[in-house]
RNA sequence: GAGAUUGUAGCUCAGCUGGUUAGAGCGUCGGAUUGUGGUUCCGAAGGUCGUGGGUUCGAAACCCAUCAGUCUCCCCA
C-alpha cells in the first residue's frame, strides 16, 4: 500500500489536550451561565436540506454554505449547516407544542466555505454557542442576551470588551430619513458598518461609488459624524415612525441592562453597527475587543421576528445571540490568558517494581475515591523516567511508594513546583493535594 | 472573490553576490554509582532544501510552472 500524506482539511483544526482542556473550561462557563438564565440544551443535525438553509442569510453568505454532492439539483439536496439559528427555527416550526417562551441553548460546530484566517480567528469549521428565546417580544429577553454575553466574558477574564448595540428599525429609519428606498438599507449599512475601521470620508467615498445620491450621503453623514445619543437621534428622526420604534426599544433594552447589573463600561449604543445577516428585524448586538481589532467579533446576535414565519407560516418573535468559541479561544491565546496545561492529573503514583505495583495501584484507587485526578505510571521502569513524565506533563504532585514507605505504611509526597517532599500518612496526602493542587 | 508574502531537521531559523560531504538553537532518544524530575556535562538519531521542469561545468540560492502555508481586504463567530 502506498503511504498517504497526512494533511488536515483547510480551515479545520485538531485540538490536542493542551487546547481542549481550555476549550472545555470555556464551554463549562458558558453552559453554567446559559442554565443560570433558564436555557435548556438542544441539538440538531450537522446536515440539513439545502432549501432549509438557502436564502436566509443574504446573497454573500449563501455562497459560503457547504453543499454536499448528494442529489444535486433536487429538493433533497443537502448541506452542512451554516449557523444554528436557522436550524433552530426549523425545529420550532416542526414542534408547535413547545411551551413559550421557549429558551434553548445549542453548542455545535458549523461550517462556512470561506478563506480561513487563523490570526483573525476565522475558520471553516468552528463552534457556535447559541442562546435563543422564542415567543416573547419583551426587550427583557434581548437584555438577557447581552447580560449572558457580559457574564461569560467577564468570568473568562476579559476586561476590555465592548458589546455594541443597535437596532435594525433605526437603520431602516435612517435610510428613510436620507430619502432612500427601503431596499437600499442593506447596501448602505454595509458601508456604514465600516466606520469603526475607517473615517467617514472613506465611507462617503464608498457610498458615492455605490451611486447613492449625494444629498442622501450628506444626510447620513450628518447623523453619523456627530456621535448622537438616543435622545438627540430621536429629535432628529422625529417624523420617522420606524426609527422612533427602534429608539424606544433601545431605551427599554438599556434600562433593563441597568437593572440586570451589566456594567455600562462594557456596552454601548453604536449607530454604525449593521451586521450582515438578512433575518434580523430589531435589536442587534456584537462584541468586539477594541484592543484586538484584527480579531472579528467574539459574539453576535439580534432579534429575528420573521424568520420562523418562513417555516411555520406564522411569525414568532425571537431573539438570540451566538458566542463564538473559536473567536474567544483565539483571543485568549493571543492575549496570553491561558496557562499552559497538559493534563488535569493532580498526582502521579510511581511504581518501583512489579512486586510493589499492587501497593501503588491500591494507593491510586484510594486517591481516586477521594476525588483526586490520579495517574499511575503503567510500568516499573527507571524512576528517573517516571519523574520526568510528571515533569513534562506538569503534574503538580508525585506520590512515592517504595519499600521503606510500605514498611512504615506511609507515602512520600513530592510537590513538583517547590521540589519539596515529605513522608506523610495517607490522610495527610489527600489533605495536601486538595489544598495545594 | 481581489492583492501580498513565505516554503531548508519535529519546532524556530542561518546559509553572504550560485562553488566540495547543507548548519545552529530548541526538542527527541541514550549515557554521566541502579529511591528523584526541572539545572549541568557528554553522545546519537533526524533533511528527496515544498514539487516538477529549465539556465549553468556546478543550484537550497537564478528563471518558469505547480502545490501548500500565512497575511491584508471583503464578510463574519
Amino acid at each position: 500500500m502506498s503511504q498517504i500524506k497526512p494533511r488536515i482539511f483547510k480551515g479545520a483544526r485538531d485540538f490536542l489536550p493542551e487546547q481542549m482542556l481550555h476549550r472545555e473550561r470555556i464551554l463549562d462557563v458558558m453552559r453554567k451561565v446559559f442554565k443560570k438564565y433558564g436555557f435548556s440544551p438542544i441539538e440538531t443535525p450537522a446536515i440539513e436540506y439545502l432549501n432549509v438553509l438557502a436564502g436566509k442569510y443574504g446573497e454573500d453568505a449563501d455562497r459560503l454554505i457547504y453543499k454536499l454532492n448528494y442529489k444535486t439539483g433536487t429538493k433533497d439536496e443537502a448541506a452542512l449547516h451554516y449557523d444554528l439559528t436557522v436550524p433552530f427555527s426549523r425545529v420550532v416550526a416542526m414542534n408547535p407544542d413547545l411551551v413559550l417562551p421557549f429558551k434553548r441553548y445549542q453548542i455545535q460546530p458549523v461550517w462556512r466555505a470561506d478563506r480561513p484566517q487563523p490570526h483573525q480567528g476565522r475558520f471553516r469549521e468552528f463552534y457556535q454557542c447559541d442562546v435563543d428565546a422564542v415567543g416573547s417580544k419583551s426587550m427583557l429577553i434581548d437584555a438577557e442576551m447581552v447580560a449572558i454575553t457580559y457574564e461569560v466574558l467577564k468570568e473568562l477574564g476579559f476586561k476590555d470588551f465592548l458589546i455594541k448595540i443597535n437596532n435594525r428599525k433605526i437603520l431602516n429609519g435612517i435610510t428613510q430619513y436620507a430619502g432612500l428606498s427601503a431596499d437600499m438599507t442593506q447596501e448602505v449599512c454595509r458601508s456604514i458598518d465600516k466606520l469603526d475601521k475607517m473615517p467617514w470620508s472613506e465611507v462617503q467615498k464608498e457610498l458615492e461609488e455605490k451611486e447613492i445620491q449625494s444629498d442622501a450621503i450628506d444626510k447620513l453623514g450628518g447623523l453619523l459624524t456627530q456621535e448622537l445619543d438616543l435622545d438627540n437621534l430621536s429629535q432628529t428622526l422625529t417624523d420617522i415612525s420606524i426609527a422612533q420604534e427602534g429608539i424606544r426599544e433601545t431605551q427599554a433594552l438599556f434600562s433593563y441592562l441597568d437593572q440586570l447589573g451589566v456594567d455600562s463600561q462594557n456596552y454601548t449604543f453604536d449607530l454604525s453597527l449593521a451586521r450582515g445577516l438578512d433575518y434580523y428585524t430589531g435589536p442587534i448586538f456584537e462584541t468586539k475587543l477594541p484592543n484586538q481589532p484584527h480579531i472579528g467579533s467574539l459574539t453576535g446576535g439580534g432579534r429575528y421576528d420573521q424568520l420562523i414565519g418562513m417555516f411555520a407560516g406564522r411569525d414568532l418573535p425571537s431573539v438570540g445571540t451566538t458566542l463564538g468559541l473559536d473567536r474567544i479561544f483565539t483571543a485568549m491565546q493571543q492575549l496570553e490568558m491561558l496557562e499552559p496545561l497538559m493534563t488535569s492529573t493532580k498526582v502521579l503514583v510511581l511504581v518501583f517494581s512489579d512486586e510493589e505495583m499492587p501497593h501503588s495501584i491500591r494507593l491510586a484507587s484510594k486517591l481516586r475515591e477521594a476525588g483526586i485526578e490520579t495517574e499511575i505510571y503503567p510500568e516499573a521502569t527507571a524512576l528517573k523516567k517516571q519523574f520526568n513524565y510528571a515533569n513534562k506533563k506538569n503534574i503538580p504532585f508525585v506520590a512515592i511508594l517504595g519499600e521503606e514507605e510500605i514498611r512504615k505504611d506511609k507515602v512520600t509526597l513530592k510537590d513538583f513546583r517547590t521540589g519539596k517532599q515529605a513522608t506523610l500518612d495517607f490522610s495527610e496526602v489527600i489533605e495536601q493535594v486538595k489544598k495545594n493542587a
